[in-house]
DNA sequence: CGCCTGGAATTAGTT
DNA sequence: CGAACTAATTCCAGG
């Protein structure tokens, strides 16, 4: 819905807005319909809930490897994991060692080499491996990329191109794979593993080419890093040492990659030269790439000298269009793997330095320099590495790769968000200027926070995540963007592993180990060039979600750190709204500490889950209160409280940690104000595990001590429902009438529900119910308190419900396509706009935009 | 002048 | 194969 807005007068926002000036999250809502559409994997929930482990993830069901990298494997000392060399290794192309400029390709096997970045130039060794060995064709031959973007190439090759698991929407069946399956199941998973990760393993070594990112700016602090690891201290890699460098195999065919969400579209299928070919493309992507910078020097990995950066930034990617291959081998190819990430340990063999030490940085190169090659662990062995439920702690020598699930949440550590981003952020092209750091919905930004832990400053990386039902992992088609600028107090700077943009900045003692991520922007690349690559499976249309992920290694002593991870709530990068109307004031019944409003029926009247939608009230002129939100519910969902529901939301089967997160605990507010607590969103992306950990703070409302995040109420029965605030708001189903007041849908007043919160007021008679009014429809009733599980299965009915449920026969075919449903969380509502209006004359009222 | 933004115009991909 | 739509990108203009 659209702000409601009264032109006639101006309102005084002071109250009720705050004094946020930023843009609502308008599209946000249009989430929740998506994720129907999308959500399409019912297998993608996971049950598993490992506590804290990462391990949480479920096993993948063969067919797709879950994940991009192997997962680091356990480490001798127990509860330690090292992360493990991709396995395939890619062939030098030509010289091997030079970044295996030529395409390189990629060798499967079992055993997989790695290289430590050693100081020096050399090429890194997995270049060099025999290209043969991956006779798979698999497109980790590739020549080398030209020209490619920067970004692209790093998001794309890195990401994997090949390897790198789908962004995200495709998913379907990663979850599967993860599943804690059975032994069996593990096995199974396992072969498919391998692949998988070899698979990863090679994307990252393409990875590589170093984020040209003019912007990158050396990084600002770091020095201290206790780990250096990860960031050799601005100058130097030396940590890279630690850092390996891996090429991996292409993709294999045989494992493909869960469908897209859609089932990935082709481009005109045989590489028409379609638009979408890069270099056809009108947007030129490859002509233009093409001109770009050249590959980057033979031995992409290093970084300047002068780039410090804990992460490599490897040579820049190569094209899209050309096939990853290429990519790889180039010299580029040879990824530095950051210590984190990427590393793997090499045949036990830490990289020197690696450890916790800072490793000087050696020479840029050094990633490539001495590969050792590793034994690859059996294929179960990593299966049930991840599976199972380890602690997250891992060598410093061998950080955990960037698709590698982390619990947020480690013993007394904690990373959290404790700002979450709006729920909208359009992304900027690479074709367009920057579009401005994420934004909090609060205004501001976000804002990220270690607890238990402030010896010293440590470093936070960024980079962003998919945000679909999948395990959580860097996206294909987003890239972190570095933002400057004197408005950008947070000091910052991007790396790339494995080819995925990460940012960079410090945690320190003094600020509480919290920093505000002004500093990230949200890049786009084009869809064309992702999808071109080799390997890469995932879609880029519809795919437009992400989260933004941020991980921390602490030290723990004797080499090893905790590594904790956190996501943001989802964040829709088009700009474009789904769904966005302007609700009608009913001023006869707004007074002082209420406005009442129709809400506009919701654009899609079959959606099957919950629908967050955000509105913020405007004076007519600029200002505008802060985002708020409430659901559209399908009917159904009310009714049942999924019995699943604890599932639904994986997280909490996931781990201790999460669940609560996911739960929306109690430290979550109330509110629906964020999208996280969307149902849909969430769902889905609890589904993960990890990424949300923390609950979100929500300042603007506060969270009433008193809420409880279970009760939602509809505003039929709402108010019955138990709400712990009888919300005042009611709905009325009306027309839309053009009629100002009038309004189709249903109306609302949204009350301060100060004092005494106004019981939920019946429906207006004279609006015309949508379909099934609430109240009669009835059905509604309270849902159970189970938080919001209540309102579905995870929430809601919506997705988490979905799988579940319909399994179960539940409601699936409960939701009414037809009537819109609008459920509400009274609560919110009130506390939303409530509060804020109170003191309006004549307030205008706004819906949230879908 | 450059950075953001919001929107609209285009073009590509689907149905 | 073309039309109608939708989504993705690119452009523009205003603040």
């Amino acid at each position: 819905m659209g702000a409601a807005s009264c032109e006639d007068e101006e309102l005084e926002f002071k109250l009720v807005f705050g004094e946020e000036k930023e843009a609502p999250p308008l599209g946000a809502g249009g989430s929740g319909e998506e994720l129907d559409s999308e959500d399409a994997p019912s297998c993608c929930r996971l049950a598993l809930g490992e506590p804290p482990a990462p391990i949480g993830i479920p096993r993948p069901p063969p067919p797709r490897p879950g994940m991009h990298s192997p997962p680091p494997r356990p480490a001798p000392s127990p509860g330690t994991w090292e992360s493990q060399p991709a396995r395939s290794v890619r062939l030098g192309g030509p010289g091997g060692g030079a970044g295996g400029a030529g395409g390189g390709r990629v060798l499967e096997c079992p055993s997989i080499r790695i290289t430590s970045i050693s100081p020096t130039p050399d090429p890194p060794a997995a270049l060099e491996d025999n290209p043969d060995a991956w006779g798979d064709g698999s497109p980790r031959d590739y020549p080398p990329p030209e020209g490619f973007g920067g970004y692209r190439e790093a998001g794309g090759q890195s990401r994997g191109a090949f390897f790198s698991p789908s962004p995200g929407s495709s998913s379907l069946s990663s979850w599967s794979f993860f599943s804690d399956a059975s032994d069996e199941a593990a096995l199974y998973a396992a072969c498919d593993e391998v692949e998988s990760e070899l698979n990863e393993a090679a994307s990252r070594f393409g990875l590589g080419s170093p984020l040209p990112s003019p912007r990158a700016s050396p990084r600002p602090w770091t020095p201290e890093d206790p780990w250096s690891l990860y960031g050799p201290s601005p100058g130097g890699r030396g940590p890279e040492d630690s850092w390996l460098l891996l090429s991996a195999p292409g993709p294999t065919p045989a494992s493909p990659r869960p469908a897209s969400p859609c089932g990935k579209r082709r481009y005109s299928s045989s590489g028409t030269p379609s638009s979408a070919s890069p270099a056809l493309s009108r947007r030129g992507s490859l002509g233009e790439e093409g001109p770009e910078p050249p590959p980057p020097p033979p031995l992409p990995l290093a970084r300047d000298p002068g780039s410090p950066g804990p992460f490599d930034y490897v040579g820049a990617p190569p094209a899209e269009s050309i096939p990853q291959k290429t990519r790889r081998t180039s010299s580029e190819q040879a990824v530095v793997l950051p210590r984190s990430e990427e590393p793997a340990p090499c045949n036990g063999k830490l990289p020197s330095g690696a450890e916790e030490s800072v490793a000087p940085s050696g020479g840029p190169q050094k990633e490539v320099a001495g590969m050792d090659y590793l034994v690859v662990p059996s294929p179960l062995a990593w299966s049930k590495a991840r599976i199972g439920g380890h602690s997250p702690i891992f060598r410093t020598s061998a950080l955990p790769p960037l698709d590698w699930p982390l619990p947020s949440q480690y013993e007394q550590l904690e990373l959290r968000i404790e700002v979450q981003p709006r729920a909208h952020h359009r992304a900027h092209y690479e074709t367009e200027g920057s579009r401005g750091a994420v934004k909090a919905a609060p205004g501001g930004h976000p804002v990220v926070k270690l607890l238990g832990y402030s010896e010293k400053p440590l470093t936070l990386q960024m980079f962003i995540g998919t945000a679909d039902e999948r395990n959580l992992r860097p996206h294909a088609f987003y890239q972190v963007h570095r933002i400057t600028g004197k408005m950008v107090a947070t000091a910052s700077y991007e790396a790339v592993v494995s080819g995925t943009k990460v940012l960079e900045m410090t945690l320190l003692p003094e600020n509480n180990m919290a920093a505000n991520i002004d500093c990230a922007g949200i890049l786009k690349l084009r869809n064309s060039d992702i999808e071109l690559r080799k390997g890469e499976t995932d879609i880029g249309r519809k795919n437009t979600r992400v989260r933004l992920v941020f991980r921390v290694h602490v030290p723990q002593g004797g080499g090893k750190v905790v590594s904790v991870q956190t996501a943001s709530v989802p964040i829709e990068c088009y700009g474009k709204l789904q769904w966005e109307e302007e609700a009608m004031v009913n001023r006869l019944q707004s007074n002082e500490v209420t406005l009442t409003l129709t809400v506009p029926e919701y654009s899609n009247k079959r959606v099957s889950r919950p629908v967050q939608v955000y509105f913020y009230v405007s004076n007519g002129r600029r200002k505008r209160s802060p985002t708020q939100s409430f659901k559209f519910l399908p009917v159904i969902c009310k009714e049942e409280p999924l019995p699943d529901s604890s599932l639904r939301g994986f997280p909490s089967a996931s781990g201790p940690p999460f669940g609560t997160d996911m739960d929306f605990s109690p430290p979550r507010p109330p509110y629906p104000s964020y999208p996280h607590e969307d149902p849909a969103y969430e769902a889905p992306y609890l589904s993960e595990g990890f990424g949300y950990g923390t609950p979100p703070l929500y300042p603007q409302t506060g969270p009433p001590p008193s809420y409880r995040p279970g009760l939602r109420m509809f505003p039929e029965s709402g108010g019955a429902t138990g709400c712990a605030r009888p919300p005042p708001v009611s709905f009325l189903p009306r027309p839309f009438p053009s009629d100002p007041y009038g309004g189709r849908g249903s109306s609302f007043p949204l009350g301060l529900p100060f004092p005494p919160p106004a019981p939920f007021r019946p429906p207006l008679p004279g609006s015309p119910p949508l379909e099934a009014p609430f109240p009669s429809q009835s059905g509604v009733h309270p849902l159970p308190a189970e938080g919001y599980n209540e309102v579905g299965p995870g929430y809601g009915p919506g997705e988490g419900a979905s799988e579940q449920e319909k399994s179960r026969g539940g409601y699936s075919s409960g939701f009414r396509d037809s009537v819109p449903i609008q459920g509400i969380t009274l609560e919110e509502v009130s506390e939303i706009i409530g509060r804020d209006l109170s003191g309006f004359p004549a307030p205008p009222g706004e819906d949230p935009p879908a």
